[in-house]
DNA sequence: ACAAAAGTGTTTTCACTACACCCATGA
DNA sequence: TCATGGGTGTAGTGAAAACACTTTTGT
């Protein structure tokens, strides 16, 4: 006997991508204005369909390339969202993932789509359909891995300031943090290169510009390493 | 302009639940032998299709009530698999949802499903297709809810000694813990009420009864507690 | 010389760990 | 009376938090 898969019912199963930045200020997202109907003219999250020949991640790696024109981005699935008449036009279930991306370095690979902009997540507007929510749920995710993973560097550019990178968690975390235990605990880590050079944009004395050490991080990982802010 | 939605692909959507109980003794799973090709007489997670007009949440519950008889269990759902030739069958995507049973107080209500047995984790059989990934990441998943959520009362009878819950701590978290550091972070958090009864079971001297406080504990919840253990 | 941001250590506090003996009871 | 599991507290250790002054340099 054959289970009679024929008899079951498709659906359209959607990819939501939630693309986090951030600018050295505010942990930004990117929404588009939707230009088609239904709720066109409103803000809403990029997304696409899944095909039938491709993975969850291919097609958000796809979906997000399509419309940056960014490559090589950290993605992470999030959540399926499958309210019945979450999309009024249809019935389709939509499974969102999230990316992380460096404004400064990719600022001009977003040319090719006018109608994108970053938002603070502060102020971002409402967006369409269940997309608020998925912005919720990325955030908290967002939160709980800075604290566990060292993906807070994919938002930096390769070289950044130790304020930066404080910034960053401040942000993310959305609490001040103590600059000195912040300094040293990062320091403990012991998975940032410390360079030669400064960045002397931000002051007269200039702050010393670090790198974070994938190689020596994934050595300390295979030693039994957690990685814990 | 309105989006070309029929031009998408459509597939699909599985829910394929892993069903966690414990004994007093181990964590365990449910499994059942499939009797329908392909992969005829292998073990399988529980699972079915998601109809049109029903959402995931509902879909994993239908499926678990439909297999078990059971009603009323914490389920939450757990990530979205989706390799191409996943089901060697055919194109289907699923999502897992991982739920919660008190074994004890449900054994009688399984007679429906002669094919569905309970397997320790430690010696559960291989299963079919990504099944085991599934239940990697179901495991990976409660071991973190259960140190941030008191969802582990979901496993124990409503009345339970704290003999009891520490074995249930021990088997989810795969360690053993100290007997008197562990009565007193429970006691501390203060969302059990312990009983006048004793469990005599064990004992001579008899083990006092707890239950859990859902109330208090939402009551804290409400006033910043964050559960901890 | 002074303004403005960078860089740097110590003390206190609190949570976690390790650890061992008496109690109550049924047999 | 003794064997069995139940129940309980304290001291020590280590991580996190609080906290302020000196350095550099361009203007």
């Amino acid at each position: 006997m054959l289970n009679d898969y024929s008899k079951e019912d498709k659906v359209l199963l959607a990819v939501d991508c939630i693309i986090f930045g951030f600018d050295g200020e505010d942990l930004k997202i990117l929404l588009i204005k939707r230009d088609f109907e239904p709720e066109k003219g409103k803000w809403s999250l990029i997304g696409g369909f899944l095909k039938k020949e491709e993975n969850l991640d291919k097609a958000a790696i796809r979906i997000l390339n399509h419309l940056t024109g960014l490559d090589n981005i950290y993605m992470e699935q999030l959540y399926t969202f499958s309210k019945v008449d979450r999309d009024p036009a249809e019935r389709t279930i939509s499974t969102a993932y999230y990316a992380l991306i460096d404004i400064e370095s990719h600022n001009n690979e977003f040319t090719n789509v006018e109608t994108s902009k970053w938002f603070s997540l502060k102020n971002a507007p409402d967006l369409i359909f269940d997309h608020n929510r998925m912005v919720e749920r990325a955030v908290s995710r967002l939160k709980y891995r800075t604290k566990t993973k060292p993906i807070g560097f994919e938002l930096l550019p390769e070289k950044f300031t130790m304020l930066q990178l404080q910034n960053l968690y401040e942000s993310i975390l959305n609490e001040k943090l103590d600059k000195r235990n912040f300094t040293s605990k990062i320091n403990a880590l012991d998975i940032l290169i410390k360079l030669k050079e400064k960045d002397m944009g931000s002051s007269k004395k200039g702050s010393y510009l670090y790198t974070f050490d994938a190689e020596k991080y994934n050595k300390k990982l295979k030693e039994g390493f957690v990685f814990k802010i």
